[in-house]
DNA sequence: CCATCTGGTTACGTCAGGGTGCCTATGTCC
DNA sequence: GGACATAGGCACCCTGACGTAACCAGATGG
């Protein structure tokens, strides 16, 4: 294996890689699809809470976070009474949010190859 | 999305979630992308070995081994002397290759999005 | 006076993914 | 004889993602 191979296409920062990071953290997909699709780019804190069944306080604020410092996302602060805080989706939030539909869709209108798929994680028959 | 079945659409087992468990394992799309796109569909460990920089022999097998029981893999083991063992893409496999070249796809389609992300994971400077 | 609602943080604990290293078994090569 | 290559098993470890629960702050309302 010699340096210029195409083995070099696989080093840590290749795109296919830096794609997946996308989808490492569980949450973040999902939040980006759902406050495009059913939020319309903006939302508050607390309707991203309830939109997610399943998260906890924390990962949301945490994914989130991340998400701003990634640039996917803007959080805006208002200096409100009891506090109020929302997020609304970047343009560079929205062109992942068109890879995240194509991924979605595709495990639609593949849903027959994933039951086909033996899961490991769920198999106790 | 419709109203109606907000919630439900995010269980663990929809397709979304689903489709995201294949990317879940780190190595297991590179895995499904050599094997079809640089191995013709079929190739021996050792040779994926050293196609796939960075993997540690135990990942691979594990990995290997998962994907036969889901389905994406055929295991056939020769019984010469020195082992040989292959592992050949399924239909079900080449499938989710196409999933696969999909995403690899927009990352190379994408790649200035992906700079413009501002990784958390390799800023020190 | 206390509960509650808001958004967050912190501490704490668990668990699985991932990695390293050592071990087997046999046959060939030095 | 000893090293190496083949494919893989197994023990051990480490990290970090994830989750839970408690707590903070300030105003409101009962």
């Amino acid at each position: 294996m010699q340096p210029g191979s195409p083995d070099n296409e696989w080093r840590e920062d290749c795109a296919p890689r830096r794609v997946l990071d996308l989808f490492s953290s569980k949450w973040t997909s999902m939040i980006l699809h759902v406050l495009d699709t059913r939020l319309d780019g903006c939302a508050r804190t607390g309707v991203l809470l309830r939109s997610l069944p399943g998260i906890s306080k924390k990962m949301l604020t945490q994914t989130l976070r991340d998400m701003e410092a990634s640039g996917l996302v803007i959080r805006r602060v208002y200096g409100t009474v009891p506090p109020a805080v929302d997020y609304t989706l970047t343009p560079l939030g929205k062109r992942f949010v068109e890879l995240i539909d194509l991924l979605y869709g595709w495990g639609r209108d593949n849903a027959d190859a994933l039951d086909a798929l033996k899961a490991k994680k769920g198999e106790g028959a």
